[in-house]
DNA sequence: CCTCGCTCTCTTACGGTGTAAGACACTATC
DNA sequence: GATAGTGTCTTACACCGTAAGAGAGCGAGG
């Protein structure tokens, strides 16, 4: 019974490969200490139970995303999403977590609190710089949400299985000219990024 | 053994029931089952599997919004997303599936096709049309995620519940001034809608 | 009436899940 | 070498989704 040197930190590490690599789904405890060579009740010496495995990726996920507030403040509010964009991007397994978590993690409090404290020196209200902050995330998740569900390296099945040409024409069109490359969805993104960022404003 | 007289519907019903009631994480075969006084495999002479419930309930909620489209676009544009916001709202333990599974079912292809007929007919390519919707519509799922989950009623716990108000005033001081009333939350949701909406166009 | 066949429901079973409780082994300190 | 943590494992429980098949109830045809 030879000690196997975990740390929480080793253990999250295992728990994103896992995830990256199968999915969410296959992420159990036993699962989990199976790859790390160790019996699954190992694991609650370190972390309390699942949830705060689960808690830990999306912390990490949020705590990589850059902010650096200088400059007009709807620039670096865009870099802010692209940011965020390219983290969740990262690991688009995590997607369904991060989008269903409420943030309350260090690493999460973090990032909003930076945001927070640029928007308010830029004369939002403490509640108007959250919704600005709790907006644009919400955003930016969507619609990595949506590219990833339809971008090639996709989990599940083809996106629209039951999807009949004759009753949904239109559908059926834009999905048969293609979603487009990464390029194109970038593209479309910061589209509708600038669209959102220019309505916002103080108020 | 008397026949309980069961359908597709009354078990999506019961399930509704259910999750309203109890959230997601309650709903199980057996419990539900035990909430139609039958055993769980009964439930799979009327629904292949689990995946068949939950899709049924996305669907309901997706089939039951608003189409309207006449009139400028923006402002029916409008309507629908005031109205899938209220049906979300009506059934805030679906969010997490609704923001997670992708639209494949008939009642929500059925609403996709339809704004998107009516996108291609304002000049949009079905492509664009379809990213509109998306853009939209994760955008109102976004916005009534962080709603329903800082509103009076939610399931879990305190929305923040490690916060040091030392190290993160700002976001303290925006939760200690509240999070407002259902007013507040719909005013500041049109707010950011309309910032949205009047940065999107045909291409 | 019976009986056939279809529709519906239940029983049993399997392999999985998260995790509580406690026993044990290893290791560093005295 | 004995002692006291620290780390790991074993066992167990209650749950989960669902595959396979047995069996009940019931309407139709004889």
């Amino acid at each position: 019974m030879k000690r196997a040197g975990l740390s929480r930190e080793k253990i999250l590490d295992a728990a994103l490969d896992l995830v990256d690599r199968d999915g969410i789904a296959a992420l159990s405890m036993r699962r989990l200490g199976k790859e790390l060579g160790v019996e699954a009740m190992t694991l609650y010496y370190y972390l309390p139970n699942k949830d705060a495995v689960l808690d830990g990726l999306v912390d990490r996920t949020l705590a990589g995303v850059a902010v650096r507030p200088e400059g007009p403040w709807r620039e670096w509010a865009r870099a802010f999403a692209l940011s965020l964009r390219a983290a969740l991007l990262a690991h688009p397994a995590l997607l369904p977590l991060v989008a269903t978590r409420p943030v309350s993690t260090p690493g999460g409090l973090e990032t909003v609190e930076r945001v927070a404290r640029a928007l308010v020196a830029e004369r939002f209200s403490p509640t108007d710089a959250l919704h600005v902050i709790t907006t644009l995330a919400t955003f930016v998740i969507g619609q990595v949400l949506a590219e990833a569900g339809r971008t090639p390296g996709h989990d599940g099945p083809d996106p629209e299985p039951q999807l009949d040409p004759a009753r949904h024409p239109v559908v059926g069109q834009a999905l048969a000219a293609g979603l487009g490359t990464a390029d194109d969805h970038e593209d479309r993104f910061t589209y509708a990024l600038d669209a959102l960022l220019s309505g916002l404003a103080p108020r």
